[in-house]
DNA sequence: CATGAATGAGCCTTCATTCAT
DNA sequence: AATGAATGAAGGCTCATTCAT
């Protein structure tokens, strides 16, 4: 609490509610965090704080901070997920899925951006996330395999797919983190060429 | 002093030498304890340790962890430039020549997976890291602007560039961080497609 | 929630009870954990639990975990004394009584070693329980000069009584936290020694 | 720090000093504390603070509390046992020597009071502190056979050594804890009476 | 009477950083 | 230039206790 006016200024919570609920409202409040100040940038503490409650109920639902950067990250996924197959299932010209797609994942990697930026360290360091990620790339994979065959699109191979996904991911990041920006380039632009690179392979 | 025996291990003291030279093993201690456990994992009386000095001398050195992860990271870029430059200095067919840069660039991203792995984090929370890295992407768009005048190459929008670069680096990290093995892909054709990729620009 | 499980081995509640049957089976919970873990392993939240009750109605019974401690304490000190009660008017032969007397010691020892290997810090630490350990003694004393009288026994000084006490009291916990046992003692020895000074004093 | 004075009287202690000089430092400050208000009263930072150095300094030392706990219990065990063989040195006859060896062990008993109260617990609950435990039993045990084959006094049995010490142990906690001052009985009658038991094994 | 979610003080521990020698 | 003991802020985590339902 650096700042005494914060805690005068912070809303009051219900103090009671399900199980569910408050680690929902944690979930948030951790997410909020990292994509504020990034994993090692956010206590333990202050994630219970800022989903306005004391410091013990963290524990009560999760073991450490690693669980729930997991649950976190699963948040995201689970959402991003469900997005993707919004607008996949909107159907239309492979032009305007693509673009959507597009836009989509920029939406993502933007409001994610802290939480994707120590993403990588944490799948370097801890076996947990490291599945998880790991079982993310595969259901992508799966994904793209599995729209393919749907449209009747050529067969493709699984290693190029993956080479799309990091290009999609890195740019993603890229934007998100104002990089285009810092380097002058032009997002627009970019973005239209990553819609192209969606775009054919839906067609 | 839990472990008695880490005493006895301990690297032997290069007492007394140049303020450079003191540096540079500083340096490489750092990126080494870097790439094992990452920029959190590391202990900054560690670095000193395992470069044989003690505690102190660290900070007479640098004014703090982040700034020695800048240097480890600058000794890293400076060294891939090195190599990059040597390569093209090769001359050779496109073809050849993208398949050393390939190699080159798979190589340096295993060998600072850990740096590499805390980058990311860095870059979102430290503006000097953020600055550097900025600076490090203007000069491999520059280099790859210039190489195409130079062998009188159509040009080519910085934006394209941009995402070239973006799927070189994200690849190379999977591939480094044994993405592409946990996946069960193959490494191989993998790297074939980067080269593709790569010689194309070259052509 | 850290284990899932824990919640399904959950003893089921008996709600709703008279006052006095919750409070006896929360004191039964608490003297069997304190015997297991010790008075600062147990956790007043668990005593509850393993009692099959929810965490607050061990504040409804007790003011804190040493009121409970020292309900616990008193309900194996009741008990001992009923049972030392319960032998000496059995009568018989010295040797006898005597022989059940340190077999009961021994057992009550034993079933309460955990409780007991708290006790001496919280005599140390708490006032309460301190006076109430001190006001056993005296009862102690009391009854031994009261049987010395009844039987006939010489008078003897009270602090000759009190050092009896406090042998068999260290002796009792001796077999009860395996030291014998440890030491490589034969236990049986011990016993019949114990018995022989008790056996003197009865006669 | 509940009281904000005693920070200002602490006595400021030199800052620099071997690494046995601070360990010695924290261990006696430990003792105090333990002997003061327990093991579970005495907090790691405060151990620290009233060895007059900062937080840091304790896990220097030691891995946790256990450890200067058992740090703290050696200095007391060979301190006592130089004291006792001290004692022994002198000569002079069975009754003088009991007297001095009883008011010795009252003595040791008296300034150890509070880490004597959690010793059982601690026994109880820490398998490293029960072994150093029974060692020390084993050493008692051996020097008690020792003693009396050089003085050529008729050999007993092991478990009558072992009932003589715990008698000890428990009769000097007794006087040490004050507990025969609350009860009103003779501390001077009392001492007399372990007097005469020892000077009976010396003769 | 019982529930169990929530509280929050406070202990334990780490580690980047300082500084006397 | 080097040493390494010492610092102390910052977090992690626990658990006795409270209280709204």
């Amino acid at each position: 609490m650096r700042n005494p006016l914060e805690q005068e200024l912070r809303i009051p919570r219900p103090r009671r509610g399900s199980p569910a609920q408050t680690r929902e409202r944690l979930v948030t409040a951790a997410a909020k965090l990292f994509n504020r100040v990034g994993f090692h940038g956010t206590d333990s503490n202050r994630i219970a704080q800022e989903a306005g409650y004391s410091t013990g109920v963290f524990y009560k639902h999760f073991a450490d901070k690693r669980e729930i950067f997991l649950a976190a990250y699963e948040t995201w996924v689970v959402s991003e997920w469900k997005a993707v197959e919004g607008e996949l299932a909107l159907g239309g010209k492979p032009q305007a899925t693509a673009r959507r797609l597009v836009a989509l994942t920029v939406d993502f990697h933007t409001r994610w951006r802290g939480l994707r930026a120590s993403l990588l360290e944490l799948v370097f360091t801890d076996a947990r996330v490291k599945r998880f990620y790991r079982h993310q790339r595969r259901r992508q994979l799966d994904l793209m395999a599995r729209i393919r065959s749907e449209i009747g699109a050529p067969p493709r191979r699984r290693e190029d797919d993956a080479i799309h996904l990091f290009t999609m991911e890195r740019t993603g990041d890229a934007i998100a983190q104002g990089e285009l920006q810092d380097l002058g380039l032009d997002g627009e632009a970019v973005i239209e060429a990553l819609v192209k690179k969606v775009a054919a392979l839906l067609a």
